[in-house]
DNA sequence: CCCTTTCACTTGAGTGGTAAAGTGATGTTA
DNA sequence: TAACATCACTTTACCACTCAAGTGAAAGGG
């Protein structure tokens, strides 16, 4: 039996990138006492904010189960603040979690940088964004049609 | 404040899409009682064994400490055995977990390139394996010389 | 021959994720 | 107005992962 498609190696491929890169990440974010997600739900928040929690589990392709306990620890933390209105609650960055997103943000934007620049020329960037773009999309229309179904 | 740079575009439609089509293929495999995880630990003692548990590791891009509970968890599933020889623990597949892999390998190598089939052609498939290849080896590189430091 | 190192693996505490069941306000409808 | 549905969020139980400390067997040096 074969071993193997194109696709399966891409997609090998990309997991191990998206795997390696997060220890990584993890390890330059450690400093900031921060993780990976953290970091990314800070900075939806910082771009978007305010938002629901709904709202913020789909940007982050996390469930509401997560999202919610995410956000209760970046709460103990002081870093976000959830004020409640009637069933809703908006989520939003306190000055300390704008704060310590302003002192990161460079180092982590750096960092995510170099793992392409180190390899790939401006072209070949471009191109890969394209490809991963369409992908990307693809890949989220079959997923909200299976939330949805179901 | 510059809130992105093409890295950062680039990684976050990446980690989006792994998210994602991870979501798909844990539901894909779920009939089977298997994780993608767990199918990921699956193939590469099928392509590589008998492996020790630090190679599959490393091949899956895990600490020790969790190959260590995952294998615990596919033993008792019967699935795979470890034979102790010396310190070493030697991983292969079972006979149930040879058949298990065979019946499930199929449908996931066809889902994985639906994922890419769809939105690709075979050129750009090529091409965009190509760059991957090439910042899998560079985050790979990153990775080894951090683990090697520390 | 004991002492230490090393090596491969395990364990503990904590984060991050899922699915599915629970909660508690706010409509809606008979 | 009592019963029901709905909506946004929480909780529970589980898997997967990390880091860091622990274990136990073998290997080497005084």
């Amino acid at each position: 039996m074969r071993k193997n498609t194109r696709g399966s190696l891409i997609w090998l491929r990309m997991t191990r990138f998206v795997d390696q890169s997060n220890l990584l990440s993890n390890h330059f974010l450690k400093p900031y006492q921060l993780t990976t997600a953290q970091f990314d739900v800070l900075m939806q928040l910082f771009v978007y904010q305010p938002l629901t929690q709904s709202e913020l589990a789909e940007k982050v392709t996390v469930t509401q189960g997560g999202i919610s306990r995410m956000l209760v620890r970046l709460e103990q933390e002081g870093l976000i603040k959830r004020t409640q209105e009637w069933k809703t609650k908006t989520i939003s960055l306190t000055d300390k979690g704008q704060q310590k997103l302003a002192h990161v943000f460079e180092d982590q934007l750096a960092f995510q940088s170099s793992l392409f620049d180190d390899c790939l020329s401006e072209s070949e960037q471009k191109q890969l964004y394209a490809l991963l773009s369409r992908i990307q999309k693809n890949s989220e229309r079959k997923w909200k049609q299976y939330k949805g179904g179901q």
